[in-house]
DNA sequence: CTGTTAGCGCCTTCAG
DNA sequence: CTGAAGGCGCTAACAG
């Protein structure tokens, strides 16, 4: 493996020179950074990482942090973290996976301080999210995906969860609809403040109102039989529900099959729309369901631009970007059709 | 940030006793290695990446290679890869997403010689896999997810898929079906030699053939559509058929819409089973799905405890591991109750 | 069993 | 615009 030195010999110029030219900190003359140029390229040379990372302040690692949340993961995080990775790759840095839990903050702020790391992106962002004090303390770049209640100075991308909710509340009274329920995902995850439940059930109470309609709302944990059961509760709440939007893809078999074993039809009967689930999942169910899904790929790529961007000190324009869901109509949705009694 | 020169100050000690303390690379007495350990408490003390993997030969970093599949990603990735990240950090070690593709032997050769990573972790393994040869020459440890045609000193762990296969064919000849059918990944797919379509088949093959069945081979796409037009083929092959096997858990919502619109119940009239898949798929899915769902968790810890001892010389006694697949009964097997021209 | 010391490869003042 | 030299924190000989 040749090292600088050996750039340097083979171009005939100092060890620094060549430095200065692989790193652009300061002028060098056109002809002499051809030169070393061709040298490196010659010498097949690579800068060593460690080196690089001892004497400067850079190590261009960058890390993931993706806590595996409870209530699951599903292919969105997978597309959104391949594109994470392929994005950092792209810019010269490598990007490691923290993996570790949102609540471990010792573990968290010792990595922080170790100095591996330029920077970091923190997937599953809640509404006060303890992460933020640590690298803000420890001086370390770092961007969010998603928001926290407070988002001054921060740079984020997230889906505008908010608006999706919304839109697709007017979507379904569109179609006819006027008594439209909203599952959340279970309440312990809510209350935790978790982003996209909060703002998607905010969108959704500012869709109903707007509308004149009334607010139908149940949480209910990831799993399949709890969703099979809190289609009672919401038809206890208003028993004239004709659709029904939710976040928690993992519930929505239940509520299918509940809303089966009362003889309704999908979507004859009853509607059903997910947000922030993707293609993949919503075609394995019967009918495939209509989807509002948000732009993994775009966020994981602008996530870590963010990064990257902060980190190498370049100008930023929009560091707080909110990107739009985009509704899939698949088979669960459709004009309200049901009879009441009679 | 605390050096190893403010520790060694502290204990009282040369630098490099604490250095070896650490590595464990020289005996140490116990009562120096106590105030060792103690001084670095004391100062919350963290070695430097940089220095280490500058001076010594280790880096304490490793890479996990995951191609993104063309057929898509499932949760067991994730499972996979979370939990991998986990073993890594338990072992005191960083992990690296490298997610570039397959094909892109430059690219991972250029990783694999700047000497980042003190090994890999292979994903996505093929019968006749490129990458080895690369980390062969360079001399870099790795282990495998996976196994190839030839494992001959290869370190790997895997899921038994093809005992998985056989196991499935009895069980579902117990069941009282006497034409089972397979349904394999995409012609492309196996054809490349992708290992767990290509044992899974070989190990439909062996099960039907020792029980005397026929035996009914189809590939397909993963996609619904394509599992919706592919039952035809499958029942232009064999008629009788009232059982079907697969790994390609994206075309069973097509296969299952395909028997519907035969007038066929699942399981009653058709009995469906999916290897490779787990859980959280299997469930979303009208009715949930019976699978044969590999211990992903598992594999990942195996696969970096594997490629971590060989990194450390460790004494390797189990160093070719095949973990058994587990038959989850749900709705969507059972007694062959079909009439045939009744 | 412990201490001393020469680098690892690069960045970055400094002086030219 | 270029060159020389110190040091980043640690490992691994080499001495004792």
């Amino acid at each position: 493996m040749p090292t600088m030195i050996d750039v340097a010999k083979r171009a005939g110029v100092a060890i620094s020179t060549v430095s200065y030219a692989i790193n652009g900190t300061r002028p060098i003359s056109e002809e002499t950074r051809q030169r070393v140029f061709a040298a490196m390229e010659d010498l097949g040379y690579k800068p060593n990482v460690f080196a690089r990372g001892l004497a400067g302040k850079r190590s261009r690692i960058i890390a993931l942090h993706f806590p595996i949340p409870e209530r699951g993961v599903g292919l969105t995080e997978i597309e959104f973290i391949a594109s994470a990775a392929n994005t950092a790759r792209e810019n010269g840095y490598e990007m490691v996976l923290w993996t570790f839990e949102m609540h471990d903050l010792d573990e968290l702020r010792q990595l922080t301080q170790q100095g591996l790391v330029d920077g970091v992106v923190a997937m599953e962002v809640y509404e006060h999210d303890q992460r933020i004090a640590i690298w803000r303390d420890a001086g370390l770049p770092f961007s969010l995906i998603g928001l926290t209640a407070n988002t001054d100075g921060l740079r984020f991308v997230e889906a505008d969860f908010e608006q999706a909710a919304q839109d697709t509340v007017h979507y379904l009274a569109q179609l006819g609809h006027t008594h439209i329920g909203f599952l959340n995902q279970s309440r312990a995850v809510y209350d935790a403040g978790y982003g996209p439940g909060v703002r998607t059930q905010r969108g959704y109470e500012k869709g109903v109102q707007t509308a004149g309609l009334p607010s139908t709302i149940q949480y209910c944990q990831a799993t399949v039989s709890a969703g099979f059961e809190t289609l009672d509760s919401l038809l206890a709440q208003d028993p004239d529900l004709t659709a029904l939007i939710t976040i928690n893809d993992r519930a929505v078999p239940g509520v299918m099959q509940a809303a089966a074993e009362r003889g309704w039809r999908i979507p004859d009967d009853f509607s059903l729309v997910v947000i922030g689930s993707s293609a993949s999942i919503a075609e394995l169910m019967t009918p495939p369901v209509t989807t509002v899904e948000p732009p993994n790929a775009a966020m994981g790529r602008l996530g870590v631009e963010l990064l990257i961007q902060q980190i190498e000190d370049q100008e930023q324009k929009n560091v707080q970007i909110m990107l739009p869901c985009t509704l899939v109509i698949r088979g669960s949705s459709g004009p309200c059709r049901r009879d009441f009694g009679k």
